[in-house]
DNA sequence: CGAGTTTGACCTGCGC
DNA sequence: GCGCAGGTCAAACTCG
């Protein structure tokens, strides 16, 4: 691996979804390959978080096994380093045929956009809760429209339902 | 009637 | 400097 940087970051209390064990812990694949075009950012840092999803309607087929996590800081250059250190990216590509999850926030979708990489549109969702400036973002897999990558970018300053 | 969704337009960042 | 792609906003519309 280039950076060969494998951080383990195994910090529950980061992600406000250990703070809530209100997630029931389905199939959930977090994905390793951010974006097949761009490998460079891909291996950077990895962390294994445990994240419970609870897909409306996708336990029918439990291929899921592989338990790929990580996160980016978005700590490029070190230019723009520092912008919003609380924008925390997680990525997860869950197998369910619905696109809207109950990760058990309430979302309000507020863009979509098709985007280059995948044939599928990309949704853009905020999180109702007055205050809390975590955004979502959803799309289907580019290969398995069956899968959906879901994006969190935030934190959650409050408890879930 | 209000909350949430839809959809097009607009803005910004990045690459060439 | 220009063009492209991604991301966000806001007005209109729909549903509960």
């Amino acid at each position: 691996m280039s950076g060969g940087n494998f951080r383990s970051v195994e910090s529950p209390e980061t992600n406000d979804f250990s703070d809530n064990s209100n997630f029931e812990f389905s199939e959930y694949l977090m994905i390793g390959e951010w974006l097949d075009e761009d490998p460079s950012s891909v291996a950077s840092e990895l962390s294994v978080q445990n994240s419970g999803f609870r897909a409306n309607e996708a336990d029918d087929s439990g291929a899921g096994s592989s338990q790929h996590g990580w996160s980016t800081s978005r700590g490029e250059s070190g230019s723009s380093r520092e912008r919003q250190e609380t924008r925390e990216r997680v990525a997860f590509k869950t197998k369910s045929e619905v696109e809207i999850l109950d990760d058990g926030f309430k979302w309000r979708k507020y863009g979509k956009k098709v985007v280059k990489n995948s044939p599928h549109p990309r949704n853009y969702y905020k999180c109702s809760v007055e205050g809390c400036l975590v955004k979502k973002r959803v799309e289907r897999d580019r290969e398995d429209p069956r899968f959906v990558i879901t994006t969190y970018e935030g934190v959650h300053n409050h408890p879930g339902l």
